[in-house]
RNA sequence: UCCUCCUUAGCUCAGUUGGUUAGAGCAUCUGACUGUUAAUCAGAGGGUCGCUAGUUCAAGUCUAGCAGGGGGAGCCA
């Protein structure tokens, strides 16, 4: 019973009763000191700040202390003081000291100097234990809290898309296939191919690029409803802004038109950065120290500002008179490269940018086209740094129009049968976005790969841990 | 997938026009020190220079291939 009473440190940390007894447990960060006062810092993830325990050496046993090591796990029993040293106002007064668990300071490869991102993705089982992950690491929860948070206070509800889809239509990139036949003898066809009429669905599967299709089915009953889960594309991308497995937060809204839809995308990211400064603000502080000095006033400035809302046929306009050498030329009809969309972010505008009305032929089949017959109602949210965080449109809800795209688009009628089923039934006019969560985290913790701000990154050649 | 850069001690990095026994800081170990703040001070140990082949009297250094990683681009969220 003794062993499971704990002092949380982020509560020990606020504490003002000082010569009460407290228990703190956690992972030591540094030990120092000399022959009769040792000084032991240690955390437990309930707050960046460390616990500063005092030990005085010849109180406890010398093989103890030593084996209190960077990354050893320790109880400590003892005294809340006012601290006499210059770096913390409250530290612990040790007691009593059990070692939980060692960590051969030969072999545990954390120091208590830095160590660079790209050593720490090597170690990803432990990194957590790091000040950066444990920043990152709760931002991330916290971010993901709000954001259930945000939707069931505007009335949203929570739909679990699947992840394993026997649809190939969502058109959203490359999907690893789900299988549990045979990989070195496979039923086969006549004409050599797999038969998947024996695969473990009956069908082929694969895993889902996007929860949006399930999620309009939802929002034709329910009306306000999003999805948070898990998301695959097996696209062989290499760059610090994507991944093969990631989150993603689709809300879907019947009775939204395009104009609804931006106006949510923005409240909505607005609240949640709102809630990082107001619930994460000693993580943000770190970070902003060590990785980013912008951070914080980056924060605070997407708040301040009303988002740039314009057209595409606009932004290229503004982007053909800048006088700017691109590297690839802008005309109408061409999509919007990495260097425009930077140039109208954080050149032109200075804020972020939502740009709808974009041409139909590089836009997905489900959006809703506009009267002129060439764009859709598509919207790309852009920010600062990241480039598009958000992709959405208002949908098609014209029976007519929309198997005229799937046509034209060659996607099999017999695919999506269901999805046009809710356009056949009650049809209704509705929108929707998709948010990268993961690109949403760089945004908050201003870290610059999303391989760390996810705790084990599936990225090309990459499935470790 | 394309372009480009990188790979030297546990970590972070130096290493000159190719030339004896490959260096530093931190970490580790030993010792000193009565309040430290990534403690400090003194000493010690620690390396198949990513892998393979080649050029050369001689390769950490030059060339090629491969592997891994970073940055940029494309695909997108």
């Amino acid at each position: 019973m003794e062993h499971t009473r704990r002092n949380k440190i982020v509560d020990v940390l606020k504490s003002k009763e000082f010569g009460k007894e407290v228990v703190v447990k956690g992972w030591v960060r540094t030990k120092r000191g000399n022959k009769s006062v040792i000084f032991i810092s240690m955390n437990d993830g309930s707050a960046i700040h460390n616990i500063q325990v005092v030990a005085d050496a010849t109180g406890f046993d010398e093989d103890l202390l030593k084996q209190i090591n960077t990354g050893a796990c320790i109880a400590v029993t003892g005294t809340l003081v006012e601290s006499v040293g210059q770096g913390q106002s409250v530290e612990v007064q040790a007691k009593q000291i059990e070692v939980y668990g060692i960590a051969d300071p030969l072999v545990f490869p954390l120091q208590k100097k830095g160590h660079s991102l790209e050593f720490l993705r090597e170690i990803a089982h432990l990194r957590p234990r790091t000040n950066t992950f444990g920043a990152v690491l709760r931002i991330r929860h916290a971010m993901a809290f709000a954001i259930h948070k945000y939707f069931n206070d505007q009335g949203f509800f929570y739909i679990h898309a699947p992840i394993i889809t026997g649809s190939d239509a969502e058109g959203a990139g490359a999907m690893f296939r789900v299988t549990t036949l045979d990989d070195k003898n496979p039923p086969l066809l006549p004409d050599g191919h797999v038969d998947y009429a024996q695969d473990f669905f009956g069908k082929e599967t694969k895993l889902t690029v996007s929860g949006q299709l399930e999620a309009e089915l939802a929002a034709m009953a329910l009306s306000l409803v999003y999805t948070f889960g898990p998301t695959f594309r097996a696209e062989n991308s290499n760059t610090p802004r994507h991944l093969a497995e990631f989150w993603m937060i689709e809300p879907e809204m019947a009775f939204y038109d395009i104009g609804d839809n931006m106006d949510l995308a923005e409240n909505f990211l607005k609240y949640l950065i709102q809630y990082a400064l107001d619930n994460c603000i000693d993580d943000l502080e770190f970070l902003n120290k060590m990785y980013d000095n912008e951070l914080i006033n980056r924060l605070r400035e997407v708040i301040g500002d009303k988002f740039e809302r314009l057209t595409y046929t606009e932004a290229v306009d503004i982007l053909v008179a800048s006088g700017q050498q691109w590297e690839f030329p802008v005309s109408w009809g061409t999509d919007l490269q990495s260097e425009h969309e930077r140039y109208l972010v954080e050149k032109h505008f200075g804020k972020p940018v939502i740009l709808t009305g974009y041409p139909k032929e590089i836009k997905a089949f489900y959006m809703k086209q506009n009267e002129d017959g060439k764009t859709v109602r598509a919207m790309d949210v852009l920010f600062p740094k990241i480039g598009e965080i958000i992709g959405g449109s208002q949908r098609e809800e014209n029976l007519e129009a929309l198997l005229r795209r799937i046509h034209e688009m060659n996607i099999p009628e017999k695919d999506v049968w269901w999805y046009l089923d809710t356009r056949r039934f009650g049809t209704v006019p509705h929108a929707g976005f998709g948010l990268g969560f993961e690109r949403l985290i760089l945004f908050v913790t201003g870290m610059s790969n999303i391989r760390d701000v996810i705790p084990f990154p599936r990225t090309p050649k990459n499935a470790e841990f």
